[in-house]
RNA sequence: GCCCGGAUGGCGGAAUUGGUAGACGCGCUAGCUUCAGGAGCUAGUUGUCGCAAGGCAGUGCAGGUUCGAGUCCUGUUCCGGGCACCA
């Protein structure tokens, strides 16, 4: 009889719900477990395969825990603000709440065909006034922590989202990470989390947490900590002075011009009449190219002199001030100390100028005389120096600084790359931002009371730069919360990654309404033991969900110092190479397969398609296979209905009882049960299928084995299929006799070590590498006996007659070598 | 340019970490079954030489270490990802 899935699948969930299998007592703490999958972008209506690719084997993964014996939690929510859901309104005048809320509606039906065990009760929403009131609510105590603030600054630009977006969502090619579009730079009063107070511990909090070193690495490169120090020079004819930041004191020395970032306003002020015009020019010049196309390595440095000259505080020589593109503001103090022979890019620059080169550290075994070739960047000796000379220069380095600090030119500091967080978006479908402008007051708070502001549902939605919002005169005009008076609120939303940073927090009990999570639940279950989500997230989401964390921690809100204790990414699915998108026409459906082949078929292909977090190439080629095998098991289980109860099997058996073909399929479950455990624990998916794939191969002897055996055989593997095909697994067990759910009352079977023990053993014979022969032994013979037996062998004697042999290397139960003349 | 991954049959991929390369699955071939198509079952399937027994070659490429290398070392090519004037 064909397995009839579409029965199997809808009755199964249908009792799942009715008697709420999944839902988790989180008063129960005993083996608690949080397995967490990122949640769903809900716009669209429909599940890709990269949603099913990253739900099914976390699910699958989180119900073995369950079957394990873990009280696991496992929920589903919907990150549903975003510009998806607007620009789809923009082009069809859906309105985003409307398109977003059909939208999850039919996304959470899809999660239940899946199978997926998520606790429905903790479903949330972050579109939902009853969440986002608590992003809102997060605001204030930053801003009363002085940790949000407002900053007018140079900010990325995406044309086509008609948005800023923060430094982490431009891609480093200079577009914008959600569309693509060449992303400009703005000078904008925006709204600011300073995630950078948290910058060391963000860094140091690294080493605790069971991550994948690459996106650890990733976030350490993203933080950026540079140790250095800071060196004023003073400015001929000038009392302000030049402030540089080097990790290189040891080669002031060999300062032969320094340079300023272009848009420094200093250089207004020092800038000698006659070189005025060019200045101008050349600022207009780098003004008209972009963040990305100044910031090109490939790109060739220009610059021009300013007139002016700095002394350098260690020798008092003059050198000339230039500005150049490689200067960047925003980094260190936008200003440069230039050692051409000790810094490439330097090096570059005084080449093309024909600045002076100086050499100031001694590459070990070369001579002083020695022309400089190219900037020498490592540690040397140092040369050229006056009183540090002969000094290594890493030593030189505190010593130098040391003498700087006495007099108050210079000291150490550390640098990072990390900017804080800009949080505004000139869009409709976020977070309104809790603050009021009052003619007479200023920037006000909207006092915690007064929230959630609510988003208004009417507002024009055009696509011209400007923020919504500002359209619903009902929205903005507001009395101000301090004064009474005339006052407007801020039209701006807010990044949709503040949404995403804590809603780990309030799954436990969505609906509290008397904060933002209940602190009580949130320490019983963070940090999230699990946590399964796209490598695309390594900088932006991870590191904002770190920041946001331990701001909560220190406001007492939570008890832990990370959210998330072990992460894994699962790979990408492409299609014919490239990724799945609309605008590529290369989407595949999964509806066509979750009609031909059943949820759990699908699942469990994607899961045999390959190693997890690598992800692949979709093809549909092999999915027959694993159909076949899930039509073989039904088969296997349909013919043997209430086998368990006619022949209940025993908890363990005696290899002494059994005929051959019973000892093998005894050996064959044993040894699966091991490897199936192993290879799931560690989201090895494709090769836990693989071993219940050969398993089902041994157990076409059942026919040849006593009944309760086959009992013992078809309930272990029913277990172990159950969390990759929940359906099959449930029906097969009920198909056994019994009475209740695997997952209502969970069921794990341990492997009999007994059974794993082989009697008899092939010794490989190896000559001079090459294998000659195999013998049948006995385990754990003696090596005297091993080495009989394989000098007795024909195949071995002839080739070891007549030779002399050098050598013999015994492996135990493994392999015989011989190294013969 | 720098830093990580990776490269194994016609295809997706295994390989207890130095010990029988190719598990498992797809595809293909043959046989059985079927009116037929499909499906199912059984056997085979790295290449090559051979009637066969068996031999030889073989994990991107070139070397090396070792009794023994897909696995370790050196160099190199290609592919994927990340970073990229951060002083």
């Amino acid at each position: 009889m064909k397995y009839p899935f579409q029965e199997v699948e809808s009755s199964w969930q249908k009792f799942w719900e009715d008697n709420k299998i999944h839902k988790t007592d989180l008063t129960n703490l005993e083996k608690k477990l949080y397995c967490l999958v990122m949640f769903i972008y809900p716009s669209a209506a429909k599940m890709h395969i990269g949603h099913w690719y990253n739900y099914g084997p976390t699910d699958s993964w989180a119900r073995f825990k369950k079957l394990k014996g873990f009280n696991v939690f496992e929920p589903m929510g919907y990150d549903a603000f975003g510009l998806p859901a607007e620009n789809y309104a923009i082009k069809t005048g859906v309105h985003p709440h409307d398109s977003t809320l059909k939208n999850i509606t039919d996304i959470r039906e899809m999660m239940k065909q899946m199978g997926g065990m998520y606790d429905w009760d903790a479903e949330l929403m972050t579109c939902a006034p009853e969440y986002y009131r608590w992003n809102q609510w997060l605001f204030l105590q930053l801003y009363k922590k002085g940790l949000a603030y407002r900053k007018n600054a140079p900010v990325n630009w995406c044309p086509s989202c008609q948005t800023v977006l923060a430094n982490e969502q431009v891609l480093n090619d200079g577009n914008c990470e959600r569309c693509g579009s060449t992303v400009i730079q703005k000078n904008l009063t925006q709204w600011f989390f300073k995630i950078t107070n948290y910058v060391d511990e963000l860094l140091d909090g690294l080493d605790k947490i069971d991550w994948p070193e690459k996106t650890k690495l990733m976030q350490k490169n993203w933080i950026g900590k540079s140790i250095g120090s800071e060196v004023e020079f003073a400015i001929e004819g000038h009392d302000e002075k030049i402030t540089v930041f080097t990790t290189r004191p040891d080669t002031l020395f060999g300062v032969t011009y320094v340079v300023l970032a272009p848009e420094k306003e200093l250089v207004q002020r020092i800038t000698k009449p006659e070189f005025k015009d060019v200045v101008d020019q050349y600022i207009d010049s780098v003004k008209s190219f972009s963040e990305i196309e100044r910031t090109s390595t490939v790109k060739e440095k220009t610059g021009v002199p300013t007139g002016a000259y700095a002394v350098n505080p260690v020798n008092g020589e003059r050198v000339p001030v230039w500005i150049a593109d490689y200067a960047l503001a925003t980094y260190g103090t936008g200003c440069v100390m230039a050692v051409p022979g000790h810094d490439e890019r330097d090096f570059e620059f005084a080449k093309k100028f024909n600045l002076p080169i100086r050499k100031v550290i001694l590459k070990p075994g070369t001579e002083l005389g020695d022309e400089l070739k190219e900037a020498y960047t490592e540690i040397g000796t140092m040369i050229n120096s006056g009183k540090y000379d002969g000094i290594e220069s890493d030593k030189g380095i505190e010593k130098i600084i040391k003498d700087l600090e006495a007099q108050k030119l210079g000291r150490g500091k550390i640098n990072y790359r990390l900017r804080d967080w800009l949080i505004s978006r000139q869009r409709y479908w976020g977070t309104p931002i809790p603050i009021i402008y009052c003619d007479q007051c200023g920037e006000v708070p909207v006092p915690e009371e007064n929230l959630p502001v609510v988003l208004p549902y009417d507002v024009a939605f055009k696509p011209d730069g400007g923020s919504p919002l500002a359209s619903n005169k009902e929205f903005v005009e507001a009395k101000c919360p301090k004064c009474g008076g005339h006052a407007h609120r801020d039209v701006d939303t807010m990044d949709t990654f503040v949404d995403s940073s804590w809603y780990y927090l309030r799954y436990m009990n969505p609906n509290f309404s008397n904060g933002m999570f209940d602190s009580e639940l949130a320490n019983n279950w963070t940090p999230v033991d699990m946590y399964v989500g796209g490598a695309e997230h390594a900088v932006m989401h991870l590191l904002y969900a770190r920041f946001v964390h331990k701001f909560l921690r220190d406001i007492g809100m939570v008890n832990s110092d990370e959210p998330f204790q072990r992460l894994i990414h699962q790979g990408t699915i492409t299609a014919q190479g490239s990724k799945m998108s609309k605008s590529r026409g290369n989407v595949v459906d999964p509806n066509s397969f979750m009609e031909n082949y059943g949820a759990d078929v699908f699942r469990m292909y994607l899961m045999f398609m390959g190693p997890y977090e690598l992800g692949g190439d979709w093809s549909d080629k092999g999915i027959v296979g694993v159909d076949r095998f899930v039509q073989r098991a039904y088969t296997m289980f349909e013919s043997n209905k209430n086998i368990a109860l006619e022949f209940p099997a025993k908890d363990k058996y005696s290899l002494a009882e059994f005929n051959e073909a019973e000892k093998s399929v005894y050996r064959k479950v044993n040894q699966t049960i091991l490897k199936v455990d192993v290879e799931i624990e560690n989201f090895r998916f494709n090769t836990a299928v693989a071993a219940l794939m050969e398993l089902s191969n041994e157990m076409k002897n059942l026919s040849e084995c006593r009944k309760d055996l086959v009992s013992y055989t078809l309930e272990r593997f029913a277990v172990m299929i159950a969390p990759l095909a929940p359906h099959l697994g449930e029906e097969c067990w009920k198909l056994l006799g019994n009475e209740t759910s695997l997952f209502r009352r969970p069921v794990w079977f341990n492997a009999d070590e007994k059974a794993l023990r082989v009697d008899a053993m092939t010794i490989v014979v190896q000559i001079n590498g090459k294998v000659r022969s195999k013998i049948e032994l006995p385990v754990d013979v003696s090596e005297a006996e091993v080495k009989a037996a394989v000098f007795a062998d024909e195949k071995v004697k002839s080739y070891t007659d007549g030779k002399e042999v050098v050598k013999e290397i015994y492996v135990p139960n493994k392999i015989y070598t011989i190294v013969i003349k």
